[in-house]
DNA sequence: AAAACAGAAACTGTTGACAATCTATATTGA
DNA sequence: TCAATATAGATTGTCAACAGTTTCTGTTTT
């Protein structure tokens, strides 16, 4: 039985990845779960054979983990892995910016501004701060990150560990005291940036990021301690199956 | 015919992508090269399955790039490429070298130490550079790595970055000018991590690879420079093909 | 002689079947 | 009743064969 969306591609492998990538990070396969080879094969019309190789992708990009003769399990988010994920980004993106200070030519520069224009009209116009959160400002980040110009930082970042970072946001949405003051740090980065000045972008990229992963892991903490019942210690947590 | 070393794994395919690795790594399949798979499967005793497994393993580490319809081929080493790389090393091994500051116990602290120490008696006996060069080298960048407790970093770092690292330093031995200070800079930097000084811990060990990254570059602009008949300009080089 | 075309060979992508391993269930013994 | 063991089922790892695409080779045409 094929599936609703197939987006066709030059190989089937590279559609199921695709698709399983999609399926994960949206969480309609849930974390914890076991990815079971005869199930998903018949689940998206196809052999094995494709699907393992989608399998191996995946274990690639950090997304699933495999056991030799057990199989892949998906990725169990958990705030330490977070907390890593975000650290290693801060290094990432922080040299992204400071590259992009160097490279980013000036129409893109202005095109930056203009973006941040609009997302600030959007901003006074409704109140909702949501929508800059979700796609915008992800546009902003993805933007500065393609302006480094180095092609292995950018491969990295936006095809290895967007998804899991993607992830992430998905189920804890940072919360800003001032929505007013939304943009005030990407203003500044990007005029970092536009003035060449590539050590203050990357401090205050960098900044930016810390900040982002002190708050969510504090949301995370919170919503782990609320939904899970207060045990002695909060030590072996690793025995949890969240199975199929 | 199977191959001489065979280190028995729990699988077909984790095997012989290690074993491809190390060939890519060490030459043996020369850069550039197509990968064909009945050959190499016959090469090393099993079917196209294992091996295909292995490939796409090989992809997600950077190693071989691949094309649908048409098969992989071993990355080409180039200078910009290799720069990239070392751009995003500085800012990931900085990053680790910051935490290492905050988290690295005082027994390893001590052993580090004791390894320089060894590495110094070693110089002023032999001379010879070239040993603490190779592996000493890596040794005191691997244990900084794993101090920084950071498990994405760590697996990053050492299992999806340094295989092509390695290519790279295979290439050309990074000389230094004075050998008897050859280990100032490490030791510098470990004093930062036992005094527990994250920034200059961090700003030592960027300044680190970046000064290997610059001698790297400039060594492997002149290897091109001289291997190379002087053209008109550096502008195409893309259509070199280095078969079998 | 060079370019364009047609056919053949080789290779990659995919499939279904077999073998080895693990997991769950049932049975036996203390 | 509980633990240990044996058996059965299911799943993963591996293999060999088929289908579609690409690449090479030889011929034809300009």
């Amino acid at each position: 039985m094929n599936n609703l969306i197939s987006i066709k591609s030059a190989t089937l492998s590279e559609d199921i990845a695709q698709q399983l990538t999609n399926a994960i990070v949206q969480g309609d396969i849930p974390q914890g779960s076991k990815i079971s080879e005869p199930e998903l094969a018949k689940q998206y019309g196809v052999s094995r054979g494709p699907l393992r190789e989608a399998i191996v992708k995946l274990e690639g990009l950090g997304l699933v983990t495999r056991t030799a003769n057990v199989g892949a399990r998906v990725i169990q988010l958990n705030t330490q892995d977070m907390l890593d994920t975000f650290t290693m980004r801060e290094a990432l993106e922080g040299m992204a910016a400071r590259l992009a200070a160097s490279n980013m030519p000036s129409d893109e520069i202005d095109s930056l501004y203009a973006l941040l224009d609009k997302h600030q009209a959007h901003l006074d116009a409704n109140q909702d701060e949501h929508y800059v959160q979700q796609g915008g400002n992800d546009d902003f980040h993805l933007r500065i990150i393609h302006a480094s110009d180095n092609a292995k930082l950018i491969r990295l970042l936006t095809e290895e560990l967007y998804a899991v970072i993607r992830m992430y946001r998905r189920h804890t949405a940072d919360q800003r005291s001032d929505p007013r003051q939304a943009l005030r740090v990407p203003k500044a980065i990007l005029d970092a940036i536009a003035n060449h000045e590539g050590d203050l972008a990357e401090l205050l990229m960098r900044r930016h990021i810390s900040r982002a992963r002190k708050l969510l892991g504090q949301a995370m903490q919170q919503a782990a301690a609320s939904s899970q019942p207060p045990s002695i210690h909060h030590t072996s947590n690793k025995n949890k199956r969240g199975n199929q």
